[in-house]
RNA sequence: GGGCCAUUAGCUCAGUUGGUUAGAGCACGGUCCUGAUAAGACCGGGGUCUGUGGUUCGAAUCCACAAUGGCCCA
């Protein structure tokens, strides 16, 4: 016996139940056990950040993972999955400072770095325990149990190995670039922390800079001399744009775009130089343009320093500075077609400095303060010079006091006192202020800076070529992702700024010797494993009680190898991006263990998270990967969308549209929640988010799964019904009709699609083919048999149908437990635990379904087509001459149009008639020559309905015998409704009453006598009063009234 | 400023390599069916398939440009 189940469900407690299940029997444990010899399916964990309570995006990721994992464990692999945390990084950092109201690094090194990063220990800890919570209740298996964290020391201690092989292998440098640096926060933001932050209405200066020409040809070039005799002696101006005037006193060059057309314009005090095109722009249009030159013309013109007293190292072969170079960077759209260059302070500046020669100029400190000294910049080839020059250089920049403007302050502050300066010396043309784009700290607000720094790089421009042919071997999912957004950020690689001037991450291995060598380059040491550690000599600091974080990492140091000085640990941790991209091998504590764990797993078959991660973890993945083993560490990768809100805007909680997993959980179930977020969009494309479609879909789909399986489980216990192996093609092959045929080969079919939408990676496509045999199973495949359930016969026939409700739902749970794992378990247990105590203990430890193509039937499917669509035309037929479907009609003619068809439709002519409700069914098939066009069908005494394809007609002729039968079915129908009006038992006999004064409703009953009696399990009719305590009501049938009555022929008993 | 993706009914989405009259669900109005159904069926209103050009006998589909939105990058 099947236990009994009701129609109304709480969803909610059966997965609560069902949770408790799987935790008792350890499910979970065995689904992977049991598949111990299989083939391995390598599965990696996308760490989340552990920095907040999980929300409903996280929840995307998450069952699309185990979703995935769960079918490839159903079809046979070995499919463990290990669940990691990624716990460092800045984001931790700022919940901490915030909690402590902590605004800078001075006061968080004051607070303590000991005490800030236990905070942050803790901080990590605590919303992990929210994500175990939700990542369970949702259903996705996940072993939380072993999980790889990213601030456990052995996981540190491989992230150490992989620096290591890096550094060996010259990978790893000390780069002075520029990089996007927050003042407040004191260290490099990555690229994708920048992207962040962008602003649009961002208000700044825009100023127009008068550099003034050489008066004097010190430089006796011929351009200079032009210039020089054009203007007669008086001044002329180099006319420059910026938005940052605070770069200006780090200025030593302008750059003109070589091509362009540049105008020598007559102004009051002198001439000044800029692009003919922006003239308008600059306000000079009305002013008398005295000569016409090229950017190339002025190239190599020498302009005097704004600042004058800068002092400037040369060595030889370099060129000065303050002058005139040439670039394709230069903008005719805007600014003045000059282009002031500071190398410290843009990315561009700093290559064209590097290219060029020119100096590098700091005149503002980490911290963003216009400074007070003067620092000495050097140039490429001048740091090259002193570095082989074998005369001890002092390398650190001469230190000299300078009175800049705004000296002291906040550069976007100074900004005005630059301003000031410059005006009162006359080398402003013009200023006002701009609102446009510019990059914020996404934590603090901060206007960044773009500022040359030495920032430890990965060279990952040395692997270009493998990272592009590693990513031809992976399978992306959209595939455009391969060639477009990733291919796209591979193509245009540049090396990995992966160290951070901060707390509470991985600290980076390296260790330097400030006594030997210079102090610009000093010695260094990159240590790769606690035991390198251990073995240095005149080690100290290494405590018992380990942790590898600061500040006590900090606090280890050894003698150097070479002078025997001490070495110290760089300041600097690693970029959090590192650590979850090192996971294929530090999750294993790799090489230092598990060597046989990291081969089997290596590299994974499956990857999944949201779009954001190409150039997050799957770049640092994928890089890592490449510089370490020279291969992709990942075959598939499927690449989500985001979570917005109903309206198609981004979740975030300053707009107070977040969505908490847990409540809809609550509300709806984790199952209904799954099924809605794979079924409703497509993985890649946004997933718009409502309850209202959410609760649409549980009608839609759920509740008619639900009631299928409480339909059959319901008769089946009715009828002792045991599942026994009868298949379609064994032992009584008569007994199974078309349509059981039909919704098996429909079964077979859905089957093969699902396994090879899943094997594509396509659980949207796959989940909505399922919804629609569900649909099919449903409401045509049991509607049209409901008749073989109820009848009293145990017959044969009857245990056909059962055979192929019973294989459809069975066949159909374990289709479903890859999506929705609870109510698959919940059809399980019942369907097949409670009748075979041999079946496994869960549905998730079966095998998946394999398609017997022998019962797909093509032809079966497309005749069953046509019949639905046959019948649907018959009832609209109908409903144009306004005649109930319950009213029998003499005869429907069909037009089909193919001889094909025809014989298709007429083996299914009994299920036809029986839906069209009509005694007799002609169809017609090809016109035969000399027939009549039966395009437009136009019959006398039928009602006609078509579409492009074909036509039926149904007579509306009503002789007496059909109203009659119609009258009875009427009757039928009403006993039926008071049957469960009065709630009576499915399976209770009654005995019915009747009273009218309609001799024809009269007629009836006694003409129908036997088919109201078997179809209301009636026992008697009687005419006549009912007796008290019937149950009683009156209807209005065929113009007269009729009152009806029941009771139930065994009363005493059933109480 | 650049790249990728999207734009189909009021809403959410289908629409195979170009090929009859562009579909489904929800919502709305009407009718019907029903002892599995918070279900279902039929009819109806509702579409310049974002726009403009182009290729073609034929374009929602291919191409170009533009607009809007999202994401990524500057």
């Amino acid at each position: 016996m099947f236990r009994e189940v009701s129609s109304k469900i709480n969803f909610v407690q059966l997965e609560e139940d069902i949770l408790r299940f799987w935790k008792e029997q350890g499910i979970f444990d065995e689904s992977i056990k049991i598949r111990k010899e299989g083939p391995h399916y390598a599965f990696y964990e996308g760490p989340p950040t552990a920095n907040g309570s999980p929300g409903v995006h996280h929840v995307l990721s998450r069952l699309y993972k185990d979703a995935v994992c769960r079918y490839k464990t159903m079809k046979g692999y070995h499919v463990p999955r290990k669940a990691g945390w990624d716990t460092h990084g800045l984001p931790v950092e700022l919940e901490v400072e915030n909690s402590l109201a902590l605004t800078s690094k001075a006061q968080i090194e004051e607070y303590g770095v000991a005490r800030f990063n236990d905070r942050c220990r803790q901080s990590a800890f605590k919303y992990i325990k929210e994500w175990e919570a939700m990542t369970e209740r949702l259903g996705c298996w996940l072993d939380m149990e072993h999980p790889y964290i990213t601030l456990d020391n052995s996981y540190i201690e491989s992230c150490w190995w992989i620096t290591k092989q890096l550094w060996e292998k010259g990978l790893i440098y000390q780069g002075y670039k520029v990089t996007p640096h927050c003042a407040r926060c004191g260290t490099s933001l990555s690229s994708h922390e920048v992207a962040l932050g962008y602003r649009d209405d961002a208000e700044d200066p825009s100023v127009y800079i008068k550099f003034r020409v050489e008066p004097s040809p010190i430089s006796e070039t011929a351009k200079q001399k032009r210039l020089y005799e054009l203007s007669g002696g008086k001044a002329t101006y180099l006319l420059a744009w910026t938005t940052t005037p605070w770069t200006l006193p780090g200025n030593t060059a302008l750059a003109v775009a070589p091509d362009a057309d540049y105008a020598v314009v007559k102004v009051d005090d002198g001439y000044l130089i800029l692009a003919d095109a922006l003239l308008e722009q600059a306000g000079l249009s009305g002013y008398k343009v005295v000569k016409e030159v090229k950017g190339s013309d002025l190239a190599g013109v020498h302009y005097e320093p704004l600042y004058n007293n800068i002092d400037i190292r040369y060595v030889k072969g370099d060129e000065k500075a303050y002058r005139v170079i040439e670039g394709d960077f230069v903008s005719l759209e805007e600014g003045t077609g000059i282009v002031h260059i500071a190398p410290a302070y843009g990315e561009i500046d700093f290559e064209v400095g590097e290219r060029e020669n020119l100096p590098l100029v700091h005149t503002v400190e980490l911290n963003g303060t216009v400074t007070t000294n003067l620092v000495t910049g050097f140039t490429p080839k001048a740091r090259e010079y002193i570095q082989r020059s074998e005369a001890p250089v002092t390398l650190r920049p001469a230190r000299g006091k300078l009175d800049l403007p705004g000296a002291g302050k906040f550069v976007k502050d100074a900004d005005k006192d630059i301003i000031d300066n410059l005006k009162s010396r006359g080398l402003l043309f013009r200023s006002e202020r701009i609102t446009h784009t510019y990059p914020f700290c996404w934590r603090c607000q901060s206007p960044l800076l773009y500022y040359a720094k030495q920032t430890w790089y990965i060279r990952t421009t040395g692997v270009k070529k493998e990272l592009i042919s590693g990513n031809a071997e992976i399978n992306w999912y959209p595939d455009y992702i391969k060639h477009g957004r990733f291919g796209d950020w591979l193509e245009h690689n540049v090396d990995w700024a992966f160290s951070r001037e901060r707390y509470w991450g991985t600290p980076l291995n390296i260790w330097c010797c400030e006594a030997c060598g210079t102090s610009e380059f000093p010695t260094y040491e990159c240590v790769g494993s606690l035991d390198e550690l251990r073995a240095q000599s005149n080690l100290s600091g290494l405590t018992a009680a380990l942790d590898l974080h600061r500040p006590y990492v900090d606090e280890i140091t050894f003698a150097c190898p070479k002078c025997g000085g001490r070495m110290q640990r760089v300041p600097e941790v690693i970029d959090c991006w590192f650590d979850s991209g090192a996971m294929p091998v530090a999750q294993w504590h790799y090489p230092f263990e598990n060597e046989d764990k990291f081969t089997q797993n290596f590299p994974a078959d499956f990857i999944c998270e949201a779009v954001d991660q190409t150039r997050g973890w799957f770049y640092s993945l994928h890089s890592i990967s490449t510089l370490l083993f020279n291969r992709p560490c990942f075959k598939n990768v499927i690449c989500l969308g985001h979570v917005v809100d109903a309206q198609g805007e981004k979740m975030s909680k300053s707009k107070g549209n977040v969505i908490d997993p847990r409540a809809v959980i609550n509300n709806y179930g984790a199952d209904a929640l799954r099924w809605y977020m794979l079924v409703s969009t497509p993985g890649e494309d946004n997933h718009r988010f409502s309850t209202k479609m959410l609760e649409e879909t549980i009608r839609k789909f759920f509740l008619t799964l639900w009631n299928t399986y409480s339909f059959f489980s319901l008769y089946a216990n009715i009828d002792c019904f045991i599942p026994q192996p009868l298949t379609v093609d064994s032992d009584q092959p008569k007994a199974f009709t078309e349509l059981d045929r039909w919704i098996i080969s429909e079964l077979n079919r859905l089957v093969s699609e699902v396994s090879k939408l899943m094997d594509g990676y396509n659980p949207t496509s796959a989940a909505r083919r399922i919804e629609g045999f569900v649909d099919n199973l449903s409401n045509w495949y049991v509607r049209r048999n409901r008749r073989r359930f109820w009848k009293s016969e145990n017959d044969a026939d009857k245990l056909a149908a059962y055979t192929t409700l019973y294989r459809c739902l069975v066949t159909l749970c374990q289709l479903l437990a890859p999506f929705v794992p609870f109510i698959a378990e919940e059809l399980y247990q019942n369907l097949c635990r409670a009748v075979d105590p041999r079946a496994r203990e869960s549905v998730h430890l079966t095998d998946f379904p394999v398609a017997d193509q022998a019962e797909i039937n093509d032809r079966l499917n497309s005749n069953v087509e046509l019949a639905m669509k046959i019948s649907s035309l018959g009832r609209a037929a109908r409903a144009k001459a306004g005649i109930k479907v319950r009213q029998p009609l003499g005869k429907a003619v069909v037009n089909v149009g193919a001889e094909g068809e025809k014989k298709a439709l007429e083996s299914l002519a009994t299920e036809v008639m029986e839906e069209i409700n009509v005694k007799q069914l002609v169809i017609l098939g090809e016109a035969k020559e000399g027939e009549e066009s039966r395009c437009h069908p136009d019959m006398p005494d039928y009602s006609v309905a078509n579409d492009a394809k074909y036509w039926v007609a149904v007579s509306i002729e009503l002789p007496p015998e059909l109203i009659a039968e119609g009258v009875s079915r009427e009757l039928v129908r009403h006993l039926q409704n008071m049957r469960r009006n009065a709630k009576f038992d499915i399976t209770d006999h009654i005995i019915t009453y009747y009273q009218t004064k309609e001799p024809c409703i009269k007629q009836v009953i006694n003409a129908f006598a036997d088919y109201i009696k078997q179809e209301t399990l009636s026992q008697e009719l009687i005419n006549g009063l009912p007796p008290d305590g019937t149950y009683g009501e009156k209807h209005r049938i065929a113009n007269g009234e009729v009152s009806l009555a029941i009771k139930q022929a065994n009363a005493k008993q059933t109480s």
